[in-house]
DNA sequence: GAATGGACTATTGTCTACAAAAGCCAGGCC
DNA sequence: GGCCTGGCTTTTGTAGACAATAGTCCATTC
């Protein structure tokens, strides 16, 4: 308590130095949301450390936080492949996104802590610029942080945790190629949908809140996927049929008014 | 189909065979449950090497994955330690556990899958077996297990990953020394309530199951922490107040009845 | 006597190299 | 002609060594 030997502590919080294979895991997981590296693709290690730059050990390290985060899927001795997702796998990451978002506003909403609160302020402004200005695939990223901040308002850090690892597998699926159109689409969509929810957290309107979310937007991109028979579970053909129904339901309504 | 140099082809599924970072992150994991390692305290890599006898790259690999479990913390340059609990991380994992059970029971019991209900009524029998046999941690693990099964009622590979992974924190928690006497003691006690869980899964009573798993045993381990006024958050503490309150109101029914 | 500077040690981050297993292709045998 | 079998290639798993950084301790100085 004399003497602090280093008065650098405001702006030593920031720069964190980045590891190589904290970097080499934010590359894999680029490749794997942009959609270059997609859903059933083998992930050879050589092939990577010559593209990343870095050796093996780190790149190896990376793999191993990016199949906790359930993007890719390791088999002991034989190798590691891109997450394949089927529609039971959709099942999975959106309702379970759904649910955890209801969790999210019934714990953080009544909260009103100013701090998380600016944090989602300003991530509602990003999106809203981001939505002006360019049509690109930033919208989906801006998107996607809004919902973000929307669960961080609970201050439950392993809530979130969650909810970011079921936002990546979203991501990765919205970028399998023959749905990244409707991915994108999609988020232009709910661009609109946005400011309602922003007004009803600032309301503090959880009953409002649980019920938009539950009818969120992200759910039509997922109409584009029911045909698929391959790989659906009873509990996901029943999933699939019930939001197909409410979705329905919701477009006639919004074409009555 | 001449002759077959390996007959082992049935015995072979069960057999994968597990690499050296699989069976580090194993033992780390157990020593971390077993309040081997406590929690603050320092892993030094180094140190670990020479304990399980392998070199640093699988260990590391361990330690990442353990990192995504929740169970140590990694700082860039400094170092990792078995991750410290505050009284809001108790609330986080507990509660968020709590919600998953709701969550599992609502989905999965009233699907009647008959192999899911052979995989619980197996964990249930361990636990009685062991509950009767030894009255030593043994007793820990399999009550971990049937609640595991429990949730795995849904077929619901995320939703269980998460369970699992609250689960080896909590029990990581259990391990504390101060408290590891209250968790035993806990589990002792939760034994007897296990048999009417079963029932009501049995009869498919949704209701039933969401409201014993709500106030189920395992919450009386907390009683025994409150007192910690360090690491408490605002919700920590709301959340804390609600669960002691129904807890006295759940023992007070007791000995009128 | 206390604070500051520097050197040292301990520990982490990374790389190259080696060993073993799995898959593949060609050649031979039935 | 088809299937097995042998070796070869590719790829993964592991080890040991080197480089760089952070923390610590001691000596020196005010």
């Amino acid at each position: 308590m004399t003497a602090q030997p280093e008065p650098v502590s405001s702006a030593r919080r920031i720069a964190a130095p980045p590891s190589m294979s904290t970097l080499a895991a934010e590359a894999l997981r680029e490749m794997v949301l942009s959609g270059e590296l997609q859903p059933g693709d083998r992930v050879i290690e050589n092939r990577l450390t010559e593209q990343l730059g870095v050796s093996r050990p780190p790149l190896r390290e990376a793999m191993r936080v990016l199949e906790q985060e359930g993007l890719i899927v390791q088999v002991p001795r034989k190798g590691a492949v891109v997450a394949p997702v089927t529609p039971h796998d959709i099942y999975e990451i959106v309702s379970l996104r759904e649910e955890i978002e209801q969790i999210a506003v019934r714990l953080g909403v009544p909260v009103r802590s100013q701090e998380r609160l600016d944090r989602l302020r300003e991530a509602f402004a990003d999106l809203e610029a981001a939505a002006e200005e360019d049509g690109a695939p930033g919208v989906v990223a801006c998107s996607f942080a809004f919902h973000l901040a929307i669960v961080g308002l609970a201050g439950h850090r392993r809530l979130e945790d969650v909810y970011r690892s079921l936002s990546l597998q979203m991501r990765m699926c919205m970028a399998m190629n023959r749905r990244a159109r409707a991915g994108i689409e999609t988020a232009r969509q709910d661009a609109g949908r946005h400011r309602p929810l922003m007004e009803l957290v600032e309301a503090g309107d959880v009953e409002g809140m649980a019920h938009t979310l539950a009818h969120h937007g992200q759910r039509t991109y997922l109409l584009s996927i029911e045909d698929d028979a391959e790989g659906h579970s009873p509990e996901s053909r029943a999933w699939f049929a019930r939001i197909r129904q409410e979705e329905e339901e919701a477009m006639r309504h919004d074409g009555h008014h």
